[in-house]
Parts: C-alpha cells; structure tokens; sequence
DNA sequence: CCAAGATTTATAATAATTATTGATTAATAA
DNA sequence: TTATTAATCAATAATTATTATAAATCTTGG
C-alpha cells in the first residue's frame, strides 16, 4: 500500500491527515528497519523540531490500530514497528539485535477462528542468529 | 518436565537450587495462567515475606536462559512466563487480556536453520477475541 | 471570520526493568 | 570444623518506556 492511500484510509476513518501524521507515514514507508518509538522520533525530529515522542506514540497507536503499521513486541521492554503489513513473519537476532523480515510456511489462518477463538492477527517470532553474526 | 530433572538443570550448570529459585520453580509448574514477573512476585511473597522483586527478576531470567521457562512478550510492556516448555503457541484475548495456550500445526522447525539463519526458539502470537467473549 | 472539536506539545506521573551495593549464604579446601 | 572465596540475595536507587494531563494550536464547517 502506498503512502496516499494510507491518507486515504485515515480520512474515511474520520482523522485528519496533519503534518506529523505524514511525516510518521513517510517515514516508515519502505523502512525495513523495524525502528522502535524513540527511533521514529528520533528520524523525524530535526526536519520537525517541534515534534513530541507524545505525538509520535499516539500516531504510531492510531496507525496500528487502522492496520496501516504492524506492532511488534519482539523484545522485552521494546516495541518496534514495520511498514509491511502483508503476511510475514520477524526473525530476531540475539547477536547484532537487528530485526529481519522472513518467510516462513504457516498453516494458522488469519481472519478466520481456531478453536471457537476469532483471530484478528497472528505474529510468528523466531529468535536465534541470523546468518551474517553466524559466518562472523 | 518434573522439578526434579529442572533441579538437575540447575545444578549442571552451576547454579545452586536456592530456597528462592525452588519457591519460584515451584510456583510455575503447572502454572497455565502466564503470570507476570509483579504476579510471580504477589503469588510468593506471603510464604517467603523477605523475597524481593530483583530476586524475581534475576530468576526468571535464569531459569528461561536455561530453558526451563519460556518468556512471552505478546504484550507491549509487561512480559509473562510460561512453565510449559513444548511446543506450542499463544492467543491473547484482547477483551478479557487473558492468554491462551493453543495447538496450531506450523511448519517453522525448532532448533534448525531457516534461510541459513540458527533457530533458538519460535513464538506465534494470536491476537483476537476468545470463544468465551465471544459469547458473551 | 468564528466556534467547536481534534490534535499537538510539554510536562508530569506511572510502571516496568535494570543496576548497584552491602549483607548473607553456600561451596571448597585446609 | 573453620577459614576463605565465590555466588546469591535483598533493598534501594536509577533508568527507561509508556501513559495521562492540561494548555496551546490547528482544522474545518457554518
């Protein structure tokens, strides 16, 4: 999905596409850094000096909760988040703590019920060493 | 696994099986409610009133470093345990909060190499409503 | 333009986690 | 057993992440 659809999404949401709003948007767009709350603020604060992590917490909640970012809890401690909302699943490296996008074969359905239990969203995390820490 | 074969695990790696790591050992076994390191903490301290939360910490974290426990990060800050070791995964019901162990056949191996990446440990996550709430 | 409501900012408050340090306990060797 | 050393624990302080609050600012429809 590109950027100016997701402005569209937020306007028949019912929310204004502000400046800061943008600017979180852009920023994650095609990020596959899986950057954290403080990263984001962190990216954007010198083109917008005004910025608060406050506004950059409450944007990243409200574009996670219209599904145009995807929360990741993969560490203790630290929430990231990911511009690719298409089915994925997140490797962590224990070694340079960096975040890889992988794809993986996985039965679990999303949108669908298992057990009587409605599923909204499935998130599969693997922990280990990825390869380039291994050769290292 | 009894708490006898983890008293084992303990002492091979050089770790003496203090009062407070049996307490919590104990505690955990058979434990399917995923508590939290605060409700580890409220769950011991009436029997061992001189227990504190860094011992509780310090704890857990050995006992998942040395597999015994594993450790659930489905929520944005607040990190569970759970005693059951095997295979499987989680579903958080967003309406009640609670977790859910679940049986979902998925194809990622453990401990194996995926795209040349070393596998450690997998975690799927659900996230959706429970068939209780559901009900309700 | 003006009013109503939404949004942002700045800051304070809270909650979770980590680090530190001295005291206590356990393990080991004489 | 006792002395020595290392490991562990408890208490507390410090840090970090997150959430709440209130005033200022912006947006939008009339």
């Amino acid at each position: 999905m590109i950027t100016s659809e997701k402005i569209e999404r937020l306007k028949e949401k019912g929310h204004t596409p502000t400046i800061q709003r943008m600017a979180v948007l852009e920023f994650m767009e095609g990020n596959l850094s899986h950057p954290s709350v403080e990263e984001v603020y962190q990216g954007l604060k010198a083109k917008y000096p005004s910025l608060s992590m406050a506004t950059v917490y409450a944007t990243l909640e409200l574009l996670r909760d219209l599904g145009l970012l995807r929360e990741l809890t993969i560490l203790r401690s630290k929430v990231c988040y990911d511009s690719v909302i298409h089915a994925h699943h997140h490797f962590f490296c224990k070694v340079c703590g960096r975040v890889f996008d992988i794809s993986v074969d996985c039965a679990i359905p999303k949108k669908d019920l298992i057990n009587g239990n409605k599923v909204d969203e499935f998130q599969a995390y693997i922990y280990g060493t990825c390869s380039g820490c291994l050769s290292a």
